[in-house]
RNA sequence: GUGGUCGUGGCUCAACGGUUACAGCGCUCGGUUGUGGCCCGAGCGAUGUCGGUUCGACUCCGACCGAUCACCCCA
């Protein structure tokens, strides 16, 4: 009889497992402790919004039509899984009125998004996001707020060595007469450009200047700058962010190539990268600002900054720089029970449960094996149970470090273990 | 989605186209031990899948699947 092929995990997704997953605990709970400290509250949103929904917020660009996982459910409704968390929260501010509350709403959001890309380490369909959002206000000191949240969290967290790129895009006002500027610039010479840079002059410009491409650098390194041609307003903001940034003593690069390929974005634009280099693949997190969006969306204009990180990433690069780090012990007591004490053992442990982390060896026949199986457990105590003590209702209690028994009465465990 | 590299037990890895696919870690069982760590012994467990070339394929070829790198995109 042949076995059918066993069934292993969708490509692109992946399994946490517990060796890895105590990173993702210090990182989230670090998450937690941050945003705390910063005033930002926790929102959940859903993980399936309407597709509309993400196409407005994604514009037309190529990457969301071609990456977005969509479906029409059994309802007949078009749906998409989030590519990112900011859409979702942005619609949940307005559905349930908190833009009619204290302004800004201060958000975080921790959770898993989709995208049909290849996967690549560090990249994959399903990845996880600390998202963290201000919703409701223009100021540039929250611009620097979201960027000084996500540095101390990546601080706290054990990753010191960052670099913070910096760039704003403009907004309505002076971005489009920028882009024909920039159109200007690169007709003469389109010819010499790399085919993606030839299609992207035209309809989106801005992304021109971050091309990697070899043929495209001579042409970048003369183009015309935003930051040359702000209006007032944005003038004023980037000044000003700099200036916060600069109080707060966060070090970064101006990197005027740093650019945002949809419309709804304004101003500030940065992102996060290990120090030292890396693979293409490691920008440990990003965010800017985005006036724009929610139009968009179909709410009323409202100013907004965040920011987004990937927990993938930050965890897979905890564990090398903290690969020394010792396995966390399973449980702190062991109950091995000599002898068919399955009914006793277990009652030993419940009664150990209310002091200490507690497991029991129910399998291993032989003594050897369920002392070998303390020593891997890393507890500190081990109860051993034989049949005549277990009728007495006494265990005897080892300290696994000095090796001593003492001979304790069951109830008095917890105590003992204390 | 495009191009390159790679795919041997749970992990790390060996095998000129030729016996029964090497070993360590691991896991299970046992010995030893002052009831446990060390040590000793036995056992478990693999050529990603399908097809092709060949007397013979882990090895060569193709497709698929997967991983990885670059592009793309970004987290």
């Amino acid at each position: 009889m042949p076995h059918s092929e066993p069934i292993k995990a969708v490509r692109g997704m992946r399994d946490i497992l517990p060796d890895e997953r105590r990173f993702w605990r210090a990182a989230e709970n670090a998450a937690r402790e941050v945003t705390g400290r910063f005033g930002y509250e926790e929102i959940v949103t859903p993980i399936v919004e309407p597709a509309e929904l993400i196409e407005r917020a994604g514009d037309d660009s190529d990457a969301f039509v071609k990456e977005v996982y969509r479906f029409v459910d059994r309802g007949d409704r078009r749906v998409a899984l989030r590519p990112e968390a900011t859409a979702g929260v942005v619609r949940a501010y307005f559905e349930h009125g908190l833009d009619k509350g204290p302004q800004p709403s201060r958000l975080y959001l921790l959770g898993p998004m989709f995208r049909y890309d290849r996967p690549q380490k560090g990249r994959y369909r399903q990845f996880f996001q600390l998202d963290v959002e201000a919703i409701g206000s223009a100021s540039p000191a929250l611009d620097v707020e979201v960027i000084e949240l996500a540095r101390d969290w990546l601080h706290r967290i054990g990753l010191r060595d960052l670099r913070l790129e910096l760039n704003t895009i403009g907004d309505s006002k002076c971005r489009p007469a920028y882009l024909e500027l920039l159109k200007e610039y690169f007709r003469p010479v389109k010819e010499k450009l790399s085919r993606d840079s030839q299609q992207r002059l035209e309809r989106n410009p801005l992304r021109l200047l971050d091309s990697k491409a070899v043929e495209d650098a001579p042409h970048k390194m003369g183009a015309p700058r935003i930051t040359d041609h702000l209006c007032d307003d944005c003038a004023r903001h980037w000044e000003l962010v700099q200036r916060l940034l600069n109080s707060a003593n966060i070090a970064y690069e101006l990197n005027p190539y740093l650019v945002r390929g949809l419309d709804y974005y304004t101003r500030t634009v940065f992102e996060l990268f290990p120090g030292g280099r890396g693979g293409q693949q490691d920008a440990l997190g990003g965010g800017g600002r985005y006036d724009g969006l929610a139009e968009a969306e179909g709410w009323a204009s409202t100013p907004a900054v965040g920011f987004a990180s990937g927990l993938d990433r930050v965890t897979e690069l905890l564990a090398t720089t903290d690969k020394g780090a010792a396995t966390q012990p399973v449980a702190e007591v062991v109950v091995l029970p000599d002898g068919d004490l399955q009914l006793e053992a277990a009652e030993v442990a419940r009664i150990c449960r209310k002091a200490r982390s507690t497991v029991v060896d129910y399998d291993s026949a032989r003594f050897t094996s369920k002392w070998r199986l303390a020593e891997k457990a890393g507890a500190r105590w081990v109860v051993l149970m034989r049949p005549g003590e277990a009728a007495r209702r006494v265990a005897r209690l080892r300290e696994v470090a000095s090796r001593t028994d003492t001979e304790v009465r069951w109830e008095e465990l917890p105590a003992r273990l204390a």
